[in-house]
RNA sequence: GGGCCCGUAGCUCAGAUGGCUAGAGCGCAUCCCUGAUAAGGAUGAGGUCGGUGGUUCAAUUCCACCUGGGCCCA
């Protein structure tokens, strides 16, 4: 006869909550489910009325697939979306795409191919938006499926027609602070396709160039003798040396820059007594090599600073070859740009053709305006700017070497060399007196266009710029008074970048974008005038002041029915369409009204400007756009009283895009920043710090862990890093945050499967009369509460996560749950003992869920229906709040008796271990333990309301014996020399709770009290 | 080349204003349990705190330089 089968007397673990997450299944059903009952409308719904908190949607580029990048910037953000809900906060999120710029139109360019050229702009255009809807589309699924919460069916894009429309309404508002400009930039420039260039649109190859070195006379005067000794040093000419690749820029020199902090000497011949050049110093040795002048050497004394010599402050200093004026020229200006690493330390600056040479002279507060800085046109050939020898001859790719501007310059320059007195009077000559003193050939690395591989030029182009002169001091006041800055290098990082930057150029020659909506007088460009419309210039009388808002008002109202393509579409939109009177206008105009006319000319007859704007201009008005303008379901945050906190999270690349774009445009239009805190993410590199790329194959795609281990997976190692410097991810790495991710399931999984016959409204016991080992745990579930939410407050979502997984496995498994299992299996159903321990494994259970459900909103939702009652509504997990989690806590007194009492544990099991060991028990519930007398101890158990029988419980050991004997090798540290003496339990093993006893009956079917009580019988 | 930032055990993180044998969780090793079971528990081993120099009675913590890495510029 078989033993009697006490198991199914006992009230074991039940639960249909399954050990095996299955994710990648079972997340999608959720998914569908929060959609069908429209999740986000119903959160939106409860928490009407509650203090609301913003997190303004920075828009990511809809041109391909989101990596894990884009994915952790929107978990983030969703982080602080959820966080603030749980919180209380009504706390909403408009998704935002942005649609325009070069990417997008460039990708189009390559599906179209040949066929573009036949089409309008108006079929290009669409041909980008349907484009970026796609990618939208594409991305909005993902961004969904990673349990994104938020307005999905409604999202912002810059490329909607009421964006577009406030786009332009912004870009008037400028104009009306006087803030745009029109003036000349050196662009990368492609004169066989003759378009400007982006920076994305070049490719670096070899290329072999003249290697020229040009003296360029320094008149001795009274600048250059207040900077040398000219006269005791013997010096009757003067030449600063420069070093070139582009002889065809010397005609376009304004300038030569000199480095501030380096020194410069003057160079002299003893071959050549009299004449004196001047190099840095650093570079005398180079340059002699580079000339062949063994016979030269420095002056002493002549060693000056690029500063000294720039300062001295006397004008003109020099004589610019090709020049009918040579002394029409900037002189000696300052640039940190140059170096000492090649060429003289002096260099030739051409503003109309180089990037730094516009900057440096930018720098010096000089306009560049004057279309004579760049003799060069679209077709690279040298124009009526130049001298009239040299016109027609071609900059680069010239057909034959009789058009070569290289060689036309070299020969100008070479005439003048040596002195060569016959060519004295050649009509080829260049008069300013420079000296060709070398020419070799060089191969480098030169710009190429991408599309017909031609080398390209820098060629100073009409564009238009936002002057952030005015509005600097205003935006660094905001930047350093207003903002929080999360992590706070990031006020440091823009503060920096807002102080140097010059201007914002916020032109592009290209098509798919929101246009500069300005107009042309055609009758001016006839004759090479640029005269536009409305007045571009910030000081204008009232009348025109009238008709430019009547202008961009007229435009607003276009682009809001129509679109921005209505400004591509000139059958429909002819320049006279905006002309018209705006119909928002209150004048009471005449019917008769004549359409305006040119202010320089009288004329009546307009084109547009097809230029767009820079892209960072559409995403950086989003504060104006989506926030401000009721679009899209918010109301005003900068207007509700009280105001509502905006908050933007982005990466840290975004201190120069978005958050920069953003604040300035604010800044100028409303006078204060669209933020009240930014918070910057680091970026997600390789498990070994290194940058992802495809090539190097260390790449970690969304998409497959969330094929693999699920998007809760996903969010949980968000959650677990501190993204405020760079994230490594790896397969190791995510393989622990699944680990991590097990573990807390399986805790919630217990504590629910010992619910299963516990009704919350009946057996709930109160917290007066719960267990002191319950009143602990849900004490420490209260601690981690508070904890949790104020890290969730400052946004530190790892210190959430740390401390969970922390809860989870050392309070919960480790210790309460192991510790508590006897009482919940084999005490009677209704045991008030049980009931306390099933009170605490259901608040600890609300207690997970609440704080899981903003970083893996699946798993939590799906812990919180299977908490008893909860099944009928499981998504209103989402609408809760800390203040809803009912804890109880205890004194601190009691709180640090606790503490002291598990240091006893501790101490118990480390001294359990050699008898364990040794074979003598094998587990704690095999052991008993002595311990001898203390005060200190008995005030901690007072304290815990521990009688000697409950702190066997929390020891796990069936039995405690307060002995009176102190026997000195059983000392421990504790409690000031607390005897702990440990053995194996006297008794026998009862076959139903498994417990030593020395009560349990004798016979096969004994068991003991304990447990005869519970069974009866 | 410049600006900003980062570098604590295999992994993720703690380590106010410099001061005990640098902590936690995970992982790992060994052991226990088999009534959370493709679970659970215990114990333990892991760190020249990126490197060098300096300030100090004392530095992971302050300073300088170097090195590796990231972002943004040039």
């Amino acid at each position: 006869m078989s033993p009697r089968d006490w198991k199914s007397t006992l009230l074991l673990p039940k639960t249909e909550f399954p050990m095996k997450a299955d994710l990648p299944r079972r997340e999608p059903v959720r998914l569908a489910r929060w959609h069908a009952e429209n999740l986000y409308g119903r959160i939106r719904e409860a928490r009407a009325g509650a203090p609301r908190f913003l997190l303004h949607d920075g828009p990511p580029y809809a041109n391909g697939k989101i990596h894990i990048g884009t994915a952790m910037n929107k978990i983030l953000k969703d982080l602080v979306v959820r966080s603030k809900t749980l919180a209380g906060f009504d706390s909403p999120y408009v998704p935002g795409w942005d649609c325009h710029g070069l990417p997008i139109e460039l990708s189009v360019d390559k599906e179209l191919g040949a066929k573009k050229r036949e089409m309008s702009d108006v079929a290009i255009r669409q041909a980008c938006r349907k484009f970026a809807e796609k990618w939208i589309d594409d991305q909005r699924a993902d961004f969904k499926r990673l349990g994104i919460l938020g307005r999905w069916e409604a999202p912002y894009r810059t490329m909607d027609f009421s964006y577009q429309a406030e786009i332009a309404k912004a870009f008037g508002g400028f104009v009306d602070r006087g803030l745009v400009t029109f003036g000349f930039k050196s662009v990368l420039w492609c004169v066989r396709d003759r378009t400007a260039l982006a920076e994305a649109e070049i490719e670096y190859e070899d290329k072999v160039d003249p290697s020229i070195y040009v003296a360029m006379p320094m008149p001795v005067d009274d600048f250059s003798s207040s900077v040398w000794e000219l006269a005791a040093l013997g010096v009757r000419r003067l030449y600063a040396v420069i070093w070139t690749t582009t002889p065809w820029t010397l005609p376009a020199n304004r300038a030569i820059t000199l480095g501030p902090k380096i020194e410069y000497v003057l160079l002299k011949k003893e071959s050549e007594p009299g004449a004196a050049y001047l190099v840095a110093d650093a570079l005398v040795s180079q340059v002699t090599a580079a000339l062949g002048w063994h016979d030269a050497s420095p002056l002493p004394h002549s060693k000056k600073s690029g500063e000294t010599i720039a300062r001295a402050g006397l004008a003109p200093r020099y004589a610019r070859p090709f020049a009918s004026d040579s002394f029409d020229n900037f002189g000696f200006l300052l640039g940190e740009h140059v170096s000492t690493s090649d060429g003289t330390g002096l260099v030739h600056t051409a503003p109309g053709h180089g990037r730094d040479d516009y900057e440096v002279v930018r720098r010096h507060g000089i306009a560049v305006d004057d279309a004579a800085l760049c003799p060069v046109d679209e077709g690279g050939f040298y124009d009526a700017n130049a001298p009239e020898f040299l016109r027609g001859k071609r900059v680069v790719i010239p057909k034959t070497p009789d058009q070569s501007a290289n060689d036309a310059v070299l020969s100008a320059l070479a005439r003048n060399a040596a002195e060569a007195s016959s060519f004295r009077d050649h009509p080829e000559k260049d008069q300013s007196g420079a000296l060709l003193l070398s020419k070799t050939s060089l191969s480098h690395s030169y710009p190429h266009c991408w599309r017909c591989k031609q080398p390209v030029i820098f060629r100073a182009t009409h564009q238009w710029f936002i002057d952030l002169h005015a509005i600097r001091d205003e935006a660094l006041a905001e930047i350093h008074d207003r903002v929080k800055w999360i992590p706070p290098f990031g006020e440091n990082r823009i503060g920096a970048m807002v102080e140097n930057r010059l201007e914002w150029t916020i032109s592009r020659q290209r098509r798919w974008g929101s246009p500069i909506t300005f107009l042309r007088c055609t009758e001016c460009k006839e004759k090479g005038v640029v005269s536009h419309y409305p007045a571009v210039e910030g000081n204008v009388g009232e009348k025109q002041k009238r008709e430019r808002e009547d202008f961009f008002e007229r435009v607003r109202e276009t682009f809001r029915q129509h679109g921005a393509d209505a400004w591509y579409d000139d059958e429909r939109f002819p320049p006279s369409y905006f002309l018209r009177e705006s119909s928002s206008s209150s004048s009471s105009s005449s019917s008769s009204s004549l359409s305006p006319a040119c202010s320089r000319c009288g004329g009546r007859s307009f084109e547009k400007v097809k230029d767009i704007l820079d892209v960072w201009f559409d995403s950086g008005v989003s504060h104006a756009a989506v926030l401000r303008s009721g679009d899209y379901g918010l109301p005003d945050p900068y207007t509700a009283k009280p105001p509502t906190p905006v908050v933007y999270l982005e990466g840290h690349d975004q201190h120069r895009g978005w958050f920069q774009s953003s604040l300035l445009t604010s800044v100028a239009l409303t006078g204060r920043a669209p933020y009240d805190a930014v918070i910057t993410h680091g970026f997600v590199v390789a498990g070994d710090g290194r940058k992802m790329s495809k090539s190097l194959g260390n790449t970690v795609d969304p998409q497959d862990v969330i094929k693999k281990d699920g998007a809760d997976v996903l969010r949980l190692w968000v959650a677990s890093v501190d993204y405020t410097t760079d994230d490594p991810v790896s397969e190791e790495i995510l393989k622990r945050t699944a680990e991590a991710y097990r573990k807390i399931r399986n805790t919630a999984r217990f504590l629910l499967s010992n619910l299963f016959d516990f009704d919350p409204a009946k057996d709930s016991v109160p917290a007066s009369r719960l267990e002191p080992l319950d009143r602990w745990v849900l004490d420490v579930a209260a601690q981690f509460a508070d904890e949790a939410r104020d890290a969730y407050g400052a946004y530190a979502f790892h210190v959430v996560s740390r401390r969970l997984l922390e809860l989870v496995t050392t309070d919960l498994s480790a210790f309460w749950c192991d510790v508590r299992k006897d009482v919940l299996y084999v005490l009677a159903a209704n045991d008030p003992v049980r009931r306390s321990a099933q009170t605490a494994a259901y608040r600890l259970a609300e207690t997970i869920a609440v704080a899981l459900c903003a970083i893996c909103p699946f798993t939590a939702e799906e812990i919180w229906e299977a908490i008893p009652g909860n099944a009928a509504n499981p998504s209103a997990l989402f609408l809760k709040s800390w203040s809803n989690l009912q804890l109880p806590e205890i004194p601190s007194s009691e709180r640090e008796a606790w503490g002291r009492v598990l240091a006893l544990r501790a101490e118990f099991l480390a001294r359990l271990e050699p008898l364990r060991r040794d074979g003598k028990v094998g587990s704690a519930a095999q052991a008993a333990v002595e311990i001898g007398p203390g005060p200190a101890l008995d005030a901690d158990l007072a304290l815990s309301s521990l009688s000697e029988e409950k702190l066997a419980e929390v020891l796990g050991v069936p039995l405690v014996v307060r002995s009176t004997a102190t026997r000195a090798s059983e000392q421990s540290d504790l409690y000031g020399g607390l005897t702990l003496l440990v053995r194996p339990a006297e008794g026998v093993k009862c076959p139903r709770c498994w417990q030593m006893r020395k009560n349990v009956e004798p016979g096969p079917d004994g068991i003991c009290a304990r447990c005869r009580r519970v069974v009866g019988e």
